[in-house]
DNA sequence: GTCTATAGGGGGATAGAC
DNA sequence: GTCTATCCCCCTATAGAC
């Protein structure tokens, strides 16, 4: 039956379609609007498959919560740490690169923050983000600029909240914005990719505050 | 009972304090995740009287919703709307009172954000958002300013989202924040009291961009 | 208005055949 | 590996006593 049903299977395995299957639906709803009846539907498989590889709904999840949490913390260590590119282009590539994710995955931003709204410790205390991020090149680079008075900020926290809440804010408010301007998602894309542009030169601008 | 149990009914009838109690339990859980059982016990309730009151789940967390959508557009009005004041001001005042009302609920930006991440229409629909925004003095100003060379970018959706960005956004992520980087809640209270003061400097230089 | 008791259904998980 | 059938718990909602 598998080989015979060729709609959306593709090649992958059974195990990889239940696991993006669920992704996709866990992404939307989140954890607990979601059944698992609905991804074994979508999967084209029966309920008792699904458990026979992932043992339970709250184990599929969280397979799927790290690997998407840590897709995108990896994503930002690659860019933070390239020795050779400037604070300033490391913003263009974060700005650029994000945009393009998150265009691409709409739902991951919200996914995130809603579901570690509570318990973020329980995942995010295995990852070792803060040591990612105060080790970084984009972090001595930043202490550098401040020594040499070219950001009058000296708390990076401010910089680089900022530079994120530019990139993702807009991206968890899109379906407010399509509901309120009406708004299509061609537009909102050429939105985002004006942004591209913009938050670099926006950040700048906010260095010297 | 209801006498007799003084621990923290205060003086508000058990309609009210249900609905209270309720709020507070949906904007930490979301819809789903959020059980009548749970809302009844913490009311001091049985269950039957939460659906004698507000009939079902579903139109008690609508009105909720409601009541919540309503308070944060309506404080926006009021300060987009003032005669007297300049666009700098305005921005001012959007920062302070946004942030101070965060500060005191701060699981409504995500709460909404999670709730409205699929149907934002059936509710937003009903309520003149997009009128408000247009026919604000907020919008008119900030559309003279262009005109008069004060503000580069004539796309007021740009300038809009990044306020709010940098307003909003830290406040969703801060439970992550307090994992990662081990931020008590009064430090990062500070740290939200410095960017009611930064916001307006930041934005007033992205304006010449 | 407020309670107890229970109906009714849905959802996650498993047993066991193939 | 994959299916059908089913268990059983939990959750919402209601009936009916006080």
């Amino acid at each position: 039956m598998k080989e015979v049903n060729g709609e959306k299977s593709g090649d992958t395995t059974t195990e990889e379609r239940i696991k993006q299957v669920a992704r996709s639906i866990f992404y939307q709803k989140g954890y607990a609007a979601t059944r698992t009846r609905d991804i074994a539907v979508e999967a084209n498989i029966n309920l008792a498959l699904l458990n026979y590889y992932y043992r339970s709904k709250e184990k599929l999840f969280h397979i799927i919560m790290v690997e998407t949490v840590y897709e995108f913390i990896e994503q930002m260590g690659v860019i933070m740490n390239e020795e050779k590119t400037s604070l300033e282009k490391k913003v263009e590539m974060m700005a650029s690169t994000y945009i393009d994710f998150v265009i691409k995955e709409p739902h991951v931003p919200i996914f995130i923050l809603s579901e570690l709204r509570n318990d973020a410790s329980k995942l995010l205390d295995k990852l070792p983000v803060k040591e990612l991020f105060v080790n970084s090149v984009f972090y001595r680079q930043y202490n550098e600029y401040v020594s040499e008075g070219k950001i009058a900020q000296p708390n990076s926290f401010h910089f680089f909240m900022n530079l994120m809440s530019l990139i993702v804010f807009p991206f968890v408010t899109s379906p407010i914005l399509k509901s309120i301007g009406g708004e299509s998602d061609d537009q909102f894309i050429q939105l985002m990719m004006e942004r591209k542009r913009m938050i670099p030169l926006w950040i700048s601008a906010m260095m010297k505050i």
